[in-house]
DNA sequence: AAATGTGTTGATATTCAACTCAACAATGTG
DNA sequence: CACATTGTTGAGTTGAATATCAACACATTT
C-alpha cells in the first residue's frame, strides 16, 4: 500500500473531529475562546487556519494532541518557537539541517538520536 | 577563560559590524531598502529588531555572516521556517526537542550527528 | 408553524510587526 | 563660521494575520 499525499484540508480534519466528539461549533468556539463564526469559517477554509496557539487550545477542548493538526498548517506553537529563540545551539543546528535538506527518514533518524540521550 | 553571557545588543552589534565596515547609516538603508532612520534606531535600540530577512541583507551588504545577529533575535529567516513547515518530520522532531529541553552542548552534539548524516 | 439549536456568510475590526516621513541635532571639514 | 555629511527622534503608515459582529439559513422538536 502506498501512502496517499496531503487528502484532507485542515477545515474537513478539524470538522470530522469536532463532530466525533460530539461538540458544536459554538460550544467548542466557547471553550476555545473565539467566536463560534470563526470556528465554521475555518471548517470550511473560507479563512486560514488558526493560530499555533488558537489550535493547541482547540485541540486541548477536544481532548486530541495537536501533533496532527498543527502539522498540516506548517505552524509551530508559541512554546516551541521561544524555546528555540532563546537557543542560539538550536538555530545553529536548525541553519544547518536546512542547507541540507534533509528527508523525512533523516528527520525520524534524528528524533531517534534525540531520545537515545536522555 | 569563561564564555561571557550575551553582552553585547542587537544594535550595539550592529553598529559596531557596519562601523568596522566604513559604511554609514543612509549607504546601508539604500543598500538594503530600508529608511536610514531606521537603521539608527534599531542600531541604539529604540526598536526591536528588524525581520529575519532584513537582518539577512544587511549582512549581506556588510559582507558578515547572518548567523550571530539573528541568534541574537530569536529569529529565523523565511527560508528556514519554510523548509520546516513543509516538513512535518523536522516538526515531530522539533517538538520532542523541546519537551527535553535540551542543552547547548546536547544541541552541539546533534549538529554533530547531523553532519555524520552525509 | 413557532421556537430552538446549529451552521454559514459578508462586512468589518483589532492587533502588531515593521517599517516611512519629516524635522531636528550633532559632527566634521574647508 | 558655513556648509555638508551623518545620525537621532517622534509621529504616522501599511499590510498581514487573526479574528468579531450582525444577519441570515437550515434542521429538528414541540
Amino acid at each position: 500500500m502506498v501512502k496517499t499525499v496531503e487528502t484532507k484540508t485542515f477545515g474537513q480534519a478539524l470538522k470530522e473531529i469536532r463532530r466525533s466528539k460530539g461538540v458544536t461549533q459554538r460550544d467548542l468556539a466557547a471553550a476555545v475562546g473565539v467566536d463560534f463564526s470563526y470556528i465554521s469559517k475555518i471548517e470550511n477554509d473560507r479563512m486560514p487556519p488558526p493560530a499555533a496557539d488558537t489550535i493547541v487550545k482547540i485541540c486541548e477542548v477536544l481532548g486530541v494532541p495537536p501533533d496532527d493538526l498543527l502539522a498540516m498548517t506548517g505552524k509551530m506553537p508559541t512554546s516551541i518557537k521561544e524555546a528555540i529563540s532563546e537557543k542560539p545551539a538550536a538555530q545553529e543546528f536548525l541553519r544547518e539541517a536546512q542547507t541540507m535538506t534533509l528527508t523525512d527518514d533523516e528527520w525520524s533518524a534524528l528524533t531517534q538520536q534525540l531520545k537515545k540521550l536522555r
